[in-house]
DNA sequence: AACTATTTATAAGA
DNA sequence: TTCTTATAAATAGTT
């Protein structure tokens, strides 16, 4: 941006990247109080300088939007749950020190317990999971490791369905190459399709 | 910006307002991964939308940004902009009550850890349901437009998957910022609880 | 989700 | 660091 296009990798000079790291922070800072301006939305951004030292922009406050998760944390790992949306009037005031782990320590209590729960209707989920599919996939009850393994696992099935589908489409244009017998339009359909497999 | 300029305050409709804040959320993230590729820095961003669901950002993690931030000091008595250096060191006192909290803790440890050998029984459920699954899949006998459907179905999976893990990203990123001003042997044993749950 | 007229951000220079 | 300005990028309104 701006007078030159500049690729998008790391700047050399360490004193043009300390400028460059002073202006796009500001313009992060600002894109991010912006959103919270026009959507009521709560964010907090914290960002260490090449130099290591640590910037920090919140709406209301870091403090705040991580004191809402020790109050409705549970909302979030049950999306369904959440009802209305940017409710204010939060307590900010970082006074209480105990009190804060205290309620740190009930939101884990709930949420072991939550997954208690949830692993054991787990069993009934999984049958409800089909290559093709209706509806939504029943990850709530689906841990931080369990679902990466579950990517790793539908990015490889991706892959082999894609490698099946270039042979497929090798098979097809040496077949129609063989018949000499195809009109241009039917190629570019064709193409066209194998392109989206 | 745009068509039109927008005065900088609450949109009023909201459906313009969710829309509003998925544009500018994707703009925001951007706007952090460019900084971090120039400038070789570590930022993180957490946002709640206006319908109340976490999205955050990370480079290297979040997780990795807010333990440093973290360790660095608190901004508790910095309500809005925390600019760089300032290192403030909150005290827990009263050791009687961390005490008893730290007993919780443990109890919280164990039963996490309870937890995560149950996580790696489901996982063995999981490969013999094929979703982790040794071997290829039987894709010889089907067509175009199978393929074609088949991979549609594993894309959805996959976006749902990384919604999912984005949303625990999230909620451990806030649960570790909401460790501000406890003592760091307090906080190892947090950071250590959390990551199980 | 895609488009595009405008506004905004910003790279380079001072 | 701050200002300027030419240009790149983001995005509000529209479809």
């Amino acid at each position: 941006m701006g007078r030159r296009k500049i690729e998008m990798k790391l700047v050399r000079d360490s004193g043009s990247r300390q400028v460059t790291f002073s202006k796009r922070r500001n313009g992060v800072f600002k894109k991010a109080n912006e959103l919270a301006t026009l959507c009521g939305a709560e964010i907090a951004v914290v960002a260490f300088s090449p130099g290591g030292k640590p910037f920090s922009y919140g709406q209301p406050s870091v403090d705040t939007v991580a004191n809402r998760f020790l109050r409705r944390g549970s909302a979030i790992s049950n999306p369904n749950n959440n009802n209305g949306g940017g409710s204010k009037g939060l307590r900010a005031n970082g006074g209480d020190v105990i009190e804060k782990l205290n309620q740190k320590l009930m939101n884990l209590v709930n949420e072991s317990q939550a997954e208690k729960k949830k692993g054991e209707m787990l069993d009934e989920r999984l049958k409800k999971m089909n290559l093709t599919r209706q509806g939504k996939l029943p990850l709530e009850g689906l841990n931080r490791d369990q679902l990466q393994k579950l990517k790793k696992s539908l990015e490889e099935m991706k892959e082999e369905v894609e490698e099946s589908a270039k042979q497929l489409e090798a098979s097809s244009c040496l077949m129609l190459l063989a018949q000499k017998a195809v009109t241009s339009k039917d190629k570019e359909n064709l193409n066209a399709s194998a392109k989206h497999i």
